[in-house]
DNA sequence: AAGATATGCTAACGCCGTTAGATGTCCGAA
DNA sequence: TTCGGACATCTAACGGCGTTAGCATATCTT
């Protein structure tokens, strides 16, 4: 155990620790309770020390949203354990919106608060190199998508993979992102948003499916 | 023309021009350039000076939303001239979309950003004491939804006014705000939002209405 | 002309993210 | 064993933010 080594593990340790803190303020007191000042209380360090550690404060959001799209997408592809390509889009709408729901803090993060420049940045530079990883949560669902369309689940006109992914996602961000935003808006009398994100993601495989009525519904 | 009358003129005035500087910015640079400070500049008074007109920044901010509120309910209201409910619905549906899309800043604003605690508080209020106009866009869909229930437009178990209204703001909802967050993600092969929001319309209203096989589809 | 009222300003407070520079503390080499 | 450098950490500050207190000044009313 050579002393770098050593300072190499509490420096990763410290880091854990400033992450954890984040994490912790963020889901007791929501996003905007996360300052790098509150955070540097919280490990009782000052601030500067968090920039030993990330760029900025953005980078450091940036590696919480990181963590928290791991369990996502673990959740999603536990779902995603189905022979049936539409009862598969059905399940992973489910632990989808269970997920949202469950931690809506989590979800505004990832994916209700506009990305900083740099990311997109980073991001377009990994696609351009071909380094993307393409088991993104999202290519689950375009990928049982276009298995439906293949194998001609859906009418014929639904023919865009791409595009039919990204109706279904709308639907379940949809429900969740307003229920999310807006659950507190006493002027319109909510409903159970799981339920009624259900109910959108069965009506729009409805009307994609081929032989109208639904097959199973999602009942639980 | 007495004096009083006129500073009020005067008053009234300045008012106007504090939103409409606070407009410019917004539509400019975004909601994160709208800064007390910089709307102070754009008027050449000082910062304090905006204290007299609004409570806060959040005031400002709500009166902003109101008049835009205003603009959107009207253009909605223009899309319900439909006597078939389903159409009707469509109708709203696609001018909701135009709305979000040609003006995406005012829809952050109104549609994706949290309510300040002191809103919520106002609104409650009115609702309470039964003052709410109940003639707010919701209402004009709720009430098209309803229609279509009553006259045996939809699947029998779509029983639920309020419940299938979610279920239909959340479809153009979740695909134009993830569109507006989301666009310049590079990992996705975005397809045109209008014609995506329109497909989940239609595919919603088809899994929703008897005798599947749609009615209109939404062309433009 | 004098007093009341409204208007606008300067200056400041306490937050925020972030950076520069000083201080100390430990480690490896002479 | 002591010296020098690398590293960790701190204090202090900058410029920005929303917001408030207190003062000057201009304008109306009597």
């Amino acid at each position: 155990m050579t002393a770098p080594e050593r300072r190499e593990r509490e420096r990763q340790a410290l880091r854990a620790k400033i992450l954890q803190a984040a994490r912790d303020l963020f889901l007791a007191h929501g996003i905007e309770a996360v300052t790098m000042r509150k955070i540097a209380d919280a490990v009782e360090y000052t601030p500067p020390v968090l920039y030993a550690h990330f760029a900025d404060k953005s980078a450091l959001l940036t590696a919480l949203c990181e963590e928290d799209l791991t369990l996502f997408h673990a959740a999603l592809q536990r779902a995603a354990r189905r022979a049936d390509p539409v009862e598969r889009i059905r399940r992973m709408g489910k632990h989808y919106v269970d997920f949202a729901l469950e931690h809506p803090h989590h979800y505004r993060l990832l994916f209700m608060t506009p990305f900083p420049e740099e990311q997109i940045a980073a991001k377009a530079a990994q696609v351009e190199e071909g380094t993307t990883q393409g088991q993104s949560s999202y290519a689950l669902l375009r990928d049982a998508v276009a298995e439906c369309i293949a194998t001609g689940r859906f009418e014929k006109h639904h023919k865009d993979a791409e595009r039919v992914a990204q109706v279904l996602w709308g639907a379940v961000h949809g429900v969740v992102s307003l229920w999310i935003l807006h659950a507190r808006n006493p002027e319109i009398e909510w409903r159970a948003p799981r339920a009624t994100a259900f109910e959108l993601v069965d009506a729009a495989l409805d009307g994609l499916c081929i032989g109208a009525a639904a097959t199973s519904r999602t009942s639980s």
